[in-house]
Order: C-alpha cells, then sequence, then structure tokens
DNA sequence: CGGTAGTTTGAAAGAATTCAAAGCAAGTGG
DNA sequence: CCACTTGCTTTGAATTCTTTCAAACTACCG
C-alpha cells in the first residue's frame, strides 16, 4: 500500500530488452530508440505496492517490463472494478494529460520503463513511427476493453473465471511468440479479490467457481497463483467465446 | 436489418459541419480540410438498419455526423452486449484494419460521413495533425468504455439506467457547448431492448427500472424516447458516481 | 379495424451476494 | 521448535436482485 518511488540505477541497453518488439518502441530504428534510451529509467514495485493514485499527478508515462499492474476504479461507496490489466509491453500512462484518471497497482512484482513526460511527448510530435505504435497500441486496448465489456455484461460467473484464464494463457505465449494448445500452465499473479474486481464479481463466488472449475477437471490448482489446464480447448468452451483462436499478431 | 448503402449525393462543404470542431478533423486547416473533402461522401441510414456485421469487408471509415449507432458483441448463443455506442463527431472504424470488428447498427436515423480507406490512411500517415487528434479521440474512447466497465461490473440496474440517462445528456451538452444543469430534457433514440443490451440487463429490467425511476420522481416520461429530468443534480446522485461534474473538454 | 412491434407488469425461478465461520500457509517471536 | 498472528482462501446458509416465462397493454400503420 506504501508508494515509494523505488528507482533503480540500472541502465540496461534496449537491445535486449524482452518486449523491445511489442512495447511503444517496437517500430523505433536506432536513432529513435536511442532519443528514447536518453529519457528512460526504470521503477520496481513489489506485489500490492501502489503505482500512482487516481487524480495524483504523473510525470512519467511507461511500458510494463515484467510483472503485472491493475488500473482501478471506485465509486465513493468503496465498490472497485479493476478496468484494465498491464501486462509485459502494455503502455502505461496517457500523453497529454499530467493528471492519473486511474489508480495503478502492482498485482505482482512490477518493473516498469519509465520516460519523463515532457520528453516523451516532444518526441511522439517529431516521430509519426512511434506516435503511430501508440496508436495501434491504443486501438488494441480499446478492442480488449470491448471484449471485457461483453465479459462484465453477459457472461456467467464460472464462464468470467475461464475467460480470464484464457486470457492470461494467450498474453504469455503471444510473448513468447507460442499459441497455448493442450495441457498449458498458467502463472496467475492476482489474489482472489484482485480477480473479483476483474471480473466484477466477490471473492467469494470467484473462489467458489474456481472450486466447481476443478471439480469438473477443467483446471487444476498447482497452489493458489499457478493453474494447470489440461486442455486448453476445454477451458476456451467454457469461455463462451466463439472457438476460433484469439489473435497472435 | 437490411443492409443497403445508401449513399448521398450532397456534397456539403466542411465549413459548416455540425461537427467540425470535434470530429477528427477537428485540428485540420484548410489544406488537410481540402484533402479530406476529395475523399469524402456521405451515407444515410434509418433506424434499425445496419451499417455493417462483424467480420464484413470494410472499405471505408466514417465520423458520425447525425444521430446514434451502436456497436455489438455477440456470444454464439445469441447474448448481445452493445460495446460502444456511436453519437455526433464519434469516429467509426479502424484504420489499418479492413475487417469490421464489431456490428455496427444505426439506432436512430443516422448520418455518416465516409472516407475511402486507403486515401485516409495515407493522409494519417502525411498528417500527424490528423493523426493525433485520431489518437486523442481514441483514448477517449478507451476512458469511456473504461468507466463503462465500472458500469457494467459494479453498478445496479438502477444506476445503470440513471448512468446512461447521464451520459447521454452530457454527449448532448457538449455538443452545444453547454452544461447540463436544473430541468433537461434527455432525447432518448433506443428501444428498451438497445437500452439492456447497452447495460448488461434484461429489456423487462431496464422497463422496470424505467418505471421504478419514475415513480420515485426522478424521471419523467414524454412518450418513450424522450425524458423529462427535473434535477439534473439528482439524477447524477442516482447514478452512483461521484457528484463532481464530468469532463466537458 | 386488426396487426405488429415495442413496452409494461406479474409471478416464479435462479444466480450471485452477503454475512458468518472455519481452514490454510507463511512468518514472527518466545 | 512450537505457539500464535496475519493475510488470504474456502465453504455454508440465507438473502437479494435480476432473469425468465407469461400475459396484457399501447401506439402506430396499412
Amino acid at each position: 500500500m506504501t508508494t515509494d518511488a523505488a528507482i533503480i540505477a540500472t541502465q540496461a541497453p534496449c537491445e535486449n530488452c524482452p518486449i523491445r518488439y511489442r512495447a511503444v518502441c517496437a517500430h523505433c530504428e536506432s536513432e529513435e530508440l536511442g532519443e528514447l534510451e536518453d529519457m528512460k529509467f526504470y521503477r520496481r514495485y513489489e506485489a500490492g505496492q501502489n503505482v500512482v493514485w487516481a487524480a495524483d499527478r504523473m510525470d512519467f508515462v511507461a511500458s510494463v517490463v515484467s510483472g503485472m499492474a491493475g488500473l482501478t476504479q471506485q465509486l465513493e461507496d468503496g465498490r472497485t472494478q479493476m478496468v484494465g490489466l498491464l501486462l509485459p509491453s502494455d503502455f502505461l500512462g496517457r500523453p497529454g494529460r499530467d493528471v492519473a484518471a486511474y489508480t495503478v497497482t502492482a498485482t505482482s512484482d512490477l518493473l516498469l520503463c519509465c520516460f519523463r513526460r515532457k520528453p516523451f511527448e516532444k518526441l511522439l510530435r517529431e516521430r509519426p513511427r512511434v506516435a503511430g505504435r501508440l496508436l495501434e497500441m491504443t486501438l488494441d486496448e480499446l478492442d480488449a476493453a470491448r471484449d471485457w465489456l461483453l465479459l462484465l455484461g453477459r457472461k456467467s460467473a464460472r464462464e468470467k473465471i475461464a475467460s480470464l484464464l484464457v486470457i492470461l494463457a494467450r498474453r504469455e505465449a503471444a510473448l513468447l511468440r507460442r499459441r497455448p494448445e493442450g495441457r498449458i500452465v498458467v502463472s496467475l499473479p492476482l489474489t482472489r479479490e484482485a480477480m473479483a474486481d476483474y471480473l466484477g464479481l466477490t471473492l467469494e463466488t470467484v473462489s467458489r467457481q474456481m472450486s466447481t472449475l476443478k471439480r469438473a477437471g477443467v483446471i487444476e490448482l498447482d497452489g493458489k497463483r499457478r493453474v494447470i489446464v489440461p486442455s486448453f480447448g476445454a477451458l476456451v468452451i467454457e469461455s463462451g467465446d466463439d472457438s476460433d483462436g484469439g489473435p497472435l499478431s
């Protein structure tokens, strides 16, 4: 719950970065990469730590290098909804706005590659390739948000859980440039409460449905944060979506 | 339910266009506007007509000039969720993708200002001002989608209805550069079923909650498609959001 | 005037929530 | 090394809200 800025000295070169070809820097060539390199710095957060609070000033934007963060929105009476899940290569922050619209929390240990806001905005103006990539990523996020609308509006608790697992499996596979098939292991770096906040459920319902899926043989649990899926296809069917594979792009 | 392309001959000049300063062309100067003017054409749809079906080829992008359209997603078993509501000045279509991701339906009579895809994409590459405006609009849409996630995930049926009315009132006011206050009239160009699809409810629940809000004196009905709100503030309270006014920007 | 599409209302059923209690795993301190 | 606390999770029982199924109502149109 603390918000200590953990600025890391490390100036790792972009060359070997695990998100080099999926993040906002994906299409950059060496010159642009150099400019980014000049304005970047790393920050590390522990699971549970807050990155920013809604309405806080935020003087940087960032790419998620590793770990996971949640964007969270609240009603005054405390009801909480996660409105975004940031996985490696996802972009955090909004160019042109220096106040955070959402509370951002690390749901697992998190490493951010941060860019100071002003220089980054200048870069966006001068480098169409970076701006174009950001537009592309924003459109992808919008599509993802719209899929989430379908999930929240129309899926049963059981389908919601299955869908979350499918999404995590697909994202994990995409980073490794693979396609999820057959027996797979999904790491689930979320508490039951965080899952509930993401799925629009209570944590009790999440727990119950996890148990139900386990009893039905759709998943096996290896500790609380690791799920074994004997048949990915069967999980997709439980998720209620059409069976055709999601975009691997 | 038909999909007749209704191409209008009219070549209205951009100058007096009602969405001139909010749409994707907002920041254009005369030269860029000229280029847009060369590639534009109008299409008109009647309430209930489909603009495109999900997975259809779509060779244009467009701005909504007047009327309202819904983006809709479906599960195989027929459950339907509206995932976007396009109001005047909103942008339709995704540059760089020629296949519609969602079914688009006119919920009221609709006028689109269409741009042929290829020339528009070329313009995006060459005119940072247009690309920048599109990025800005996409980020706004993403924020709106995230507000919708909160609504679908955590609000009661009654709050959902109130929220929809608040949003329509705010959008209507924004176009007229006003702020909604006191006694207002909201036009509601949606059937109960479309409202249900948008709110993740059944049409019966929508109808019941409309009646409840009426009995509570929060709204009055003038026909089915026109709502009188005696006190906008009271409606906002019913919506469950914090009271501070939404962005007028 | 009858037909249709859309809407409202009622009663019963169902899914998820709420409230409550117990279980489990990891870590701390005696 | 064990007792105990703490944070998270699981399970149970009762309640609540929304849905489902059914029927009636309304306004518009030919």
